[in-house]
DNA sequence: ATAGGCCTGGAC
DNA sequence: GTCCAGGCCTAT
């Protein structure tokens, strides 16, 4: 984001070309031919959503889901999985590149809130323990489901909030209003360092995880096995031995 | 609350 | 070849 951040910034758009099916139901020809010629004033992130703000107020919106990143500078050009393309106006291109498609980039209308509703990063200053407290006692659901719900904090995923309770040994299946002061305190802890660890790394990148997808096997912590069970449609890993 | 869809690389 | 996973939305 940093690094995108560097190369548009002031920068008009040109153009903007989708080269997926999925993403060109999203944002329509004339939206498309509309950002010609705006100049980029900003670039901010929230968990994986990804604002560019342009100077007529209107923000294009792309989602990176699972897999997405910009390819930008030296890389863009050899984009493995180039979905769409902003070129601008010094002649260089940013390019979202996602091998599983499943991104999503929208024109946001001026005075339209992209991110509404979408809770503060994991880093944020304003998430501390006892705030994130309060947003647990008032939900009833187990704490690796509300982990998910990007309106309390954006940006863990699935396999982040399994290591995240992995490591401050908290049960997922916990009732997220009855944690401890104590535990939200270890937990947000857990979440940070999970998350700093992850960031950079790619989806195929070195993939040693803790629990997730270690279903079956040692924990590596105690003597304990790894278990999988499914909730809220996902799947959740832990360890039943060391995780209370 | 749960199921299905989107999309595709990688594991059977 | 078939199935699954990821994040998130829509439909039942």
């Amino acid at each position: 984001m940093v690094e995108l951040r560097r190369h548009v910034v002031g920068r008009c758009i040109t153009d903007l070309v989708i080269h997926h099916p999925a993403l060109r139901r999203r944002i329509k020809p004339t939206q498309r031919r509309s950002v010609r010629g705006a100049r980029i004033v900003g670039v901010r992130r929230r968990g994986k959503h990804q604002l560019i703000d342009l100077d007529d107020g209107r923000v294009l919106h792309a989602h990176f889901r699972m897999s997405g990143d910009w390819a930008v500078g030296d890389d863009a050009a050899s984009a493995r999985y180039p979905r769409a393309t902003i070129h601008l106006d010094d002649d260089s291109i940013v390019v979202l590149d996602d091998p599983r498609a499943l991104s999503s980039i929208v024109l946001v209308a001026a005075g339209e809130d992209a991110i509404a509703g979408l809770g503060p990063d994991a880093d944020d200053a304003g998430v501390t323990a006892a705030w994130l407290r309060e947003r647990f006692e008032k939900r009833r659901a187990p704490i690796k489901v509300v982990l998910l719900d990007q309106a309390v904090v954006s940006g863990i995923g699935n396999i982040y909030a399994s290591e995240s309770l992995w490591s401050s040994r908290i049960d997922p299946r916990r009732p997220a209003s009855e944690l401890t002061a104590v535990e939200v305190r270890a937990l947000l802890k857990s979440i940070r360092e999970v998350l700093a660890r992850a960031s950079g790394a790619r989806y195929d990148g070195d993939g040693r995880f803790q629990v997730y997808d270690r279903e079956g096997k040692k924990c590596r912590r105690c003597k304990g096995t790894i278990e999988r069970f499914t909730q809220a449609g996902r799947s959740t890993y832990f360890c039943s031995k060391c995780q209370r």
